[in-house]
RNA sequence: GCGCCUCUAGCUCAAUGGUAGAGCAGUGGACUUUUAAUCCAUUGGUUCAGGGUUCGAGCCCCUGGGGGCGCACCA
């Protein structure tokens, strides 16, 4: 039996549009399930995915036909009708393959409820392995089930969508046709699967530390401030991982990593997301030196796990990220860029004027190594296109690193750069309790005095130092820059799933 | 927050201030080896919203909204 004819009563199947073709869809699955079919069923059992199918049989010969039966199940992309054949494109996860749907073999109501299905239509299919004349590898449907309908029609099957709007509040409708946006979302599960694996080897646990905070510390940064209404106290979202993970080096458990997301209540650009993913990682024993290799070995063997060579591009340069990385401190790179020496030694005002020649106005509160540091910003940064790590930075931006070992006014601290972005960041981690109490406390005052960024005291970090911290090297990666550099993505909304964006206005 | 750009059919895009169009998708038809199938026919519009100028506005002006880019912010 044909399907019944579908009705009009509302006029709307005749029309075209979105409202004319949701409703056409709709009164398919109404037609379906008068005849007692469910066009939802609860399950399939597949015997191959579709890749699985081409490596099996990818080398059939034109015009032949195996007597391998597959069961498969995707969605269906593409549908050419030719008379008493229709040819389909059929893609799961892995692949896409071609639907060789005869007239013949699958009779004459099954041949007309699959020339009626709709593009993006989930089915699942039974059939043999074959190639047509042509040597395009195919099903040869025997059986085929509707698994879920696209009652929505897909964007355009060639263009797909260019909308960037559209594309990050629509994802689903972006992964579906967009094949660049699934590659960059497989890059980043490899770094971040990769990462793990390479901290794994060198004997890291993997923990989990409170995303809530009653003091935001470990970076400078504002944070989002929420209420737990059973303690009546307001809390911070999490603006890093650090604080929390050297407890337990404190603890004892000498090698610790998290990769989890953290919240910095600061502007969106191409580089920024309200909400972003790193990956902090501490190790005893260890100081800066041994922190510099491991985050190089982390990053050229995420290169290799994701892309299958260290050779990237980077602003239009192929870099091999295999080739050793260049190592500068950063008072070195601002007398480079401006020269003229600098160093936090110096009496501020010197250093105030030499900002004032490069444009870089200064807070009154700022000292020597924050006018250090903001003239690296403005002269030396921009030009740190290859991987390269900056080291040495001033103690008084760096209230949690160690005082070099050689010079009291800098740390044992590098920051990552590769293609004028900060990756990542590391030092010898400071363990004195003495010290780390006036540091937090030139913190506080620069809070006191206005500055929205700066932390507080943190009494329970410091009597974790009481108790003792061993010698540590610690290391923070942003894992969505990574996951950016080896995808080549130009914006961070390009490899976050759901990037931050304004509610949609209806 | 500031500046520049942008918003037209489900999607991708056109349209000197003068009747809003095309391709894809959809609908009807032909076709047993297609590959973005092809061919014939055809439906589909609050031009982001609201004002204004004009005989006449998708287009010009103003206000508002979404988005993009840049700046600022982001140790």
């Amino acid at each position: 039996m044909p399907p019944a004819p579908l009705e009009d009563e509302s006029g709307l199947l005749s029309g075209s549009g979105l409202v004319a073709e949701k409703a056409k869809r709709l009164a398919k699955l109404d037609d379906m399930r008068a005849g007692g079919a469910e066009p939802y069923p609860y399950r399939f059992d597949r015997t191959h995915t579709l890749a699985e199918v081409r490596a099996e049989h990818g080398s059939l010969e034109a015009g032949t036909e195996t007597d391998a039966r597959v069961a498969v199940a995707g969605r269906m992309m593409l549908k050419r009708e030719q008379g008493k054949l229709i040819f389909a494109t059929l893609r799961d996860r892995s692949d896409e393959l071609q639907l060789f749907i005869s007239k013949a073999t699958v009779g004459d109501d099954a041949f007309e409820f699959i020339a009626n299905l709709d593009l993006g239509d989930w089915v699942g299919v039974g059939g043999v392995v074959m190639a047509t004349r042509k040597g395009e590898l195919s099903v040869k449907v025997e059986t085929l089930q509707l698994l879920s309908k696209a009652v929505r029609p897909l964007p355009d099957k060639w263009k797909g969508l260019t909308d960037t709007d559209t594309r990050y509040r629509q994802r689903y409708a972006d992964l579906i046709v967009n094949e660049q946006a699934r590659r960059n979302f497989q890059v980043r599960h490899a770094v971040i699967s990769s990462f793990r694996n390479t901290l794994s080897g060198h004997g890291y646990i993997e923990v989990e530390t409170p995303v809530l905070h009653v003091e935001a510390g470990g970076a400078h940064a504002r944070p989002f401030i929420t209420h737990h209404n059973t303690l009546d106290m307001n809390l911070y979202l999490r603006i890093a991982l650090e604080l929390h993970l050297k407890r337990l080096i404190v603890g004892g458990m000498e090698r610790v990593f998290e990769i989890g997301r953290i919240f910095r209540n600061e502007g969106i650009s191409t580089r920024h997301n309200p909400e972003f993913t790193m990956m902090e990682s501490y190790q005893a024993f260890a100081d800066v030196s041994d922190i510099i290799a491991l985050t190089e070995e982390l990053i050229v063997t995420a290169a290799r796990d994701a892309l299958a060579t260290t050779v990237v591009d980077i602003d239009g340069e192929q870099v091999d990220l295999a080739e050793p990385w260049r190592q500068a401190r950063m008072i070195d790179l601002v007398a480079v860029a401006i020269g003229v020496e600098v160093h936090p030694s110096q009496p501020v005002e010197q250093l105030r004027a030499l900002a004032a020649q490069h444009g870089v106005s200064c807070a009154p509160r700022w000292g020597s190594g924050k006018i250090i540091e903001e003239l690296f910003e403005a002269t030396a940064e921009h030009m740190l296109v290859r991987p390269t790590f900056v080291t040495g930075h001033p103690v008084e931006t760096s209230p949690l690193a160690r005082t070099d070992r050689n010079d009291p006014f800098l740390t044992e601290r590098f920051e990552l750069f590769v293609n004028r972005r900060e990756l990542a960041n590391g030092y010898s981690e400071l363990n004195d309790p003495v010290e780390q109490r006036m540091r937090f406390e030139d913190e506080q005052a620069a809070k006191d005095a206005g500055d929205d960024e700066a932390t507080g005291v943190d009494e329970d970090y410091l009597r974790a130092l009481e108790y003792g911290m061993p010698p540590t090297g610690g290391l923070g990666i942003g894992m969505d820059r990574v996951a950016m550099l080896l995808a080549g993505a130009q914006s961070i909304k390009e490899i976050i799933l759901f990037p931050t964006l304004r509610p949609e206005v209806h």
